[in-house]
DNA sequence: GGCAATAACTTGTATATACAAGTTGTGTTT
DNA sequence: AAACACAACTTGTATATACAAGTTATTGCC
């Protein structure tokens, strides 16, 4: 399983050494003339291959010091993104229920991205789950993802901790961007029952759409939060 | 004005250029061959700027054809930066009315961000505004500068058009950061009036606090968004 | 005119090298 | 022992060059 680029090979296998566990959180990457050395090649591709790593938030730099891996926060850190575990994470009791175990279907025809005709033609894994902070109702999120053959097998376990922290361990998907639309809406019936809100209670109504480190690869979901007692929040 | 280092020159008069209008959302940037004439230098150094411009969103590249600047959100996802005048821009219609002109005043006792000593004693900058798209009233916007030096002096005319934009240009602050929470609430009546929306209608609320590139300077804003018509979108 | 080969562009990957600048440890001097 | 100077590391910036690969315009043929 070689790479077609030397600099991808080296990234690839830093990778796979720290996903492993080979190298430690924050413990120090050989220097850049010593993978020099090891890969026969120059700093200027040790140094393409790092600064992938840095950008999907693997390791990070010191000038003068070195290269290092950074804390576990990177598998969980784009899920700061979700704002879920953020505004709950610590301090709230956090707890999700699955409404919906995944199932190979059709995107919906009116779905809010324009997907691609490779996206359309393959369909989508669907599922749909209910979080709680605090054992309140707060999200009411489905989830749309590409029906790929790299998330084959896929299934109920992969949902029931973070999916994100699944696409990373078990995929090796890196989520390198976020494309969202936010409105504020009256809730319909479903979605206050889920909510145990109020018909026509104001909620929070977001679109996304999840870039990857895998050229076309977007995942997508729709959410509705209950934002009463618990505010959204980002930090980028 | 010089920058220490040379990419950094270059990254900086692109981006200049890009803010200002010169090359315009869409269009494409001098190839990086023509960049190292004008520079008298080598593709590393100006690959180097570009892929700043890069991570921030400014500009994008197609193998083979060239480096464009991007037409969506840049930088941080920012509405109000790139967001008002530039995703609303093109195809729509965006203005801008003052509903307050910058005054001098205190924080507000109950305000949403725990300040610092240093920021209440000095008090803050003051102002609000309505925007517009398609002359529909979509967000009521205030914005709260900290009373600095670095701001003085400041007038109406700093924020007629984009004010980040005037961070930028006028101030030499550029914005590296933001924490947000988001909410969904029901509007209450002057906010409903100005937004020309029916009293409780849902709309976003959200409260902002903007990191700088200048040590302890933040900058705090709050939003209400009639989000009927215009969905909030972010990118990052 | 229509079509295909090709030339002239673009960005992508790669090597080789040099010096600057920040950090750390090793000495030597005091 | 403490202070300083320096050497030996690290990453940061920079130049010069070459070829690969994708895109577009041009050329020349039919």
């Amino acid at each position: 399983m070689n790479e077609k680029f030397l600099y991808k090979q080296v990234y690839k296998d830093l990778k796979n050494s720290i996903l492993s566990g080979q190298y430690k959180t924050g413990s120090k990457l050989p220097s850049e003339s010593e993978l020099c050395e090891c890969y026969h090649t120059t700093r200027a591709t040790i140094r393409q291959a790092f600064s992938e790593l840095i950008k999907e938030g693997f390791i990070y730099k010191q000038h003068g010091k070195g290269t290092f891996v950074k804390s576990e926060m990177r598998s969980l850190g784009l899920l700061s993104f979700k704002g879920f575990s953020e505004v709950v994470g610590e301090e709230h009791q956090a707890k999700t229920t699955i409404l919906q175990v995944p199932v190979y279907k059709q995107f919906p025809s009116d779905f809010f991205y324009k997907l691609s005709a490779e996206e359309k033609e393959l369909g989508c894994i669907y599922f749909a789950r209910l979080r709680f902070a605090d054992d309140v109702p707060v999200m009411l999120e489905y989830t749309y993802l590409p029906n790929n053959e790299l998330f084959k097998p896929f299934d109920e376990q992969d949902i029931k901790d973070s999916f994100f922290k699944t696409l990373h361990t078990k995929f090796e998907v890196e989520i390198t961007g976020l494309a969202q639309s936010i409105r504020a809406i009256e809730c319909e019936k479903s979605v206050a029952k889920a909510l145990k809100m109020k018909h026509k209670s104001p909620v929070l109504y977001i679109n996304r759409r999840y870039a990857t480190n895998k050229a076309n690869l977007h995942i997508y979901s729709t959410l509705y939060c209950n934002t009463d007692k618990y505010a959204m929040s980002h930090n980028f």
